[in-house]
DNA sequence: AGGGTTGTGCCACTCGGTAACACAAGTGAT
DNA sequence: ATCACTTGTGTTACCGAGTGGCACAACCCT
C-alpha cells in the first residue's frame, strides 16, 4: 500500500500479493496492538482480521514481535547497505557510521514510515517481550556492521576493539535521539528525528570527559 | 549450595529451602541446557530433575531464559549497589562507572561463580530468546544506573544525554570483555576477566578518535 | 499443640509456534 | 485456452511456555 510500492511496482503478481499482505499485517497489528495491547491481542485476532491464516503470518513474520518493528528493521537494513557502499576514506569511523545512518534516514521517504516508527516505539516501550526482540534484533545489526568494518578497514587484529565500540556508540546515541523524538508532542517528522540524532551525535564527546563533580560543590 | 550460602546462614528454614531449590534450578538448568541445548530441554524435564513442580518454577523465576542468567545479574545487582554507595569526587563518570564495576566484580566471591558465568554465556550467545532476554534485562539496569546518576549529580536537565552514553560506553566495554573471556581456552578465573575488562576500557578513547584509512593507502 | 501464614503441587486452560498434508492460485509452456 | 509445474495458503493436530485457582502441606509464632 504504501511503502514498498515504489520498488514494487513491477514484480510478479504472486510476489505483489505477499507483500501486500505483508504490509496489510504490519499496519493491523500496529493498530490493534495500539488499541488494545500486545498482549491483549491474540495472532487469532490479527489474522481474523487480516483474513489470513496463522500459518502464513509465520511464513511471513518469525515471531508475534517481529511484525510490529518491521518499520525500524528497515532502517538498519537501508544502514547496512549505505555502509556496504562507502568507502573510508579519511575522517574517522564514527563519522564515517554516521553518515552512513543519516544517508539510511534519507532513504525512508515512504509517506507513513516516521508515523509507523512511533507506533512502534511506543508498543517496544511497553511490552517487555518487543523490547528483547528489538535489542537482539539490534545486536545482530551490529555485529553484522562490525565484520563489515573489520573488512572493509583490513584490519589485522581481529581482537580490535575500536570498531566495535564506535558502533556501540552510534547505537546510544540513536537510541537516545530516537526516544527524545517519540516522546514530543504532536507528530514530529523524519526531520525533527534527524535533528535529535545530531544533537545526540553532538554530545557524545562530552560523555567521555564528563566530570562526576559532587552537587554539593 | 554455593553463593548465597555466606550470606543466608542465618535465615529463617523456609528462606533457607527456597534458596536451595532456586540454587538447584540454576545448577540443573546449566548443566541441562549445556547437555541437551536450551530448547531441546524442557521446563517439565528440568523441573523433574529438581523434583519440582513447574508453578513453583515460575514462583522463583519469570522465564525459562532467567533460570540461566542469574549469574550475571547477580553481577548487575552488585553493580547498581556499589554505585549508589559511591559519591562523586572529582574524575570523570566514566571512571566512576568504571570502579564501581570493578567492586562489583570483586564481590563475586562464589567458588562457581565464574564457571557458572562461563556456561550462562555460552548458553546466551547459542539461544536467540536468551540473547534477547539478555540484552533486555542489561538495558533495564542501565536504566536503573542512569537515573542513578542523574540524582547522585544532582543535574538540571533530565534529556542530558552524557551519563546514559557514558554508561552505554561502560557496558559496550564490558561485553567486549566478557566475549573474548568466554572464547578464552580452559577455565580462566575471575582474574582474567578482570584483566579483559581492563584491556577493553582502555581501548573506549580511541574509540572515538579512530582514524577510517582505506586500506590501500 | 494449635491457629495463622506461606510456599507447594495439581489441574485445567490460554496462547504462541511448528509439522504434515491437501488444495488453490500464479507461472510458463504448447 | 489448457496443461503440467511450481509455490503460497488453509486446516488440522500437536507441543511447550506460562497462568489462575484451589486444596494441602510445611513452616512460624505463641
Amino acid at each position: 500500500m504504501t511503502a514498498t510500492d515504489a520498488t514494487a511496482e513491477r514484480l510478479p503478481l504472486r510476489e505483489r500479493k505477499k507483500l501486500r499482505t505483508r504490509q496489510a499485517l504490519i499496519d493491523t497489528a500496529l493498530r490493534l496492538f495500539t488499541e488494545r495491547g500486545f498482549d491483549g491481542t491474540t495472532l487469532d485476532e490479527l489474522c481474523d482480521a487480516v483474513e489470513v491464516s496463522k500459518r502464513t503470518f509465520f511464513r511471513t513474520f518469525p515471531s508475534k514481535e517481529d511484525v510490529a518493528m518491521a518499520p525500524t528493521q528497515d532502517l538498519w537494513a537501508a544502514f547496512l547497505e549505505e555502509l556496504e557502499g562507502r568507502e573510508p576514506a579519511g575522517g574517522t569511523v564514527l563519522a564515517l557510521l554516521q553518515a552512513s545512518l543519516y544517508a539510511a534516514l534519507d532513504r525512508m521517504t515512504d509517506e507513513g514510515w516516521a508515523d509507523r516508527v512511533r507506533l512502534s516505539l511506543r508498543l517496544t516501550a511497553a511490552t517487555p517481550s518487543m523490547d528483547a526482540r528489538g535489542r537482539h534484533f539490534c545486536d545482530r545489526t551490529l555485529r553484522t556492521a562490525v565484520a563489515l568494518l573489520h573488512r572493509k578497514l583490513d584490519l589485522q587484529d581481529p581482537r580490535d576493539l575500536r570498531p566495535r565500540l564506535a558502533l556501540d556508540l552510534l547505537l546510544a546515541g540513536f537510541q537516545c535521539a530516537l526516544e527524545t523524538w517519540v516522546a514530543q508532542p504532536g507528530d514530529p517528522g523524519r526531520a525533527a528525528l534527524v535533528a535529535e540524532v545530531r544533537t545526540a551525535f553532538a554530545a557524545i564527546p562530552d560523555a567521555l570527559t564528563f566530570e562526576a563533580t559532587p552537587p554539593s560543590a
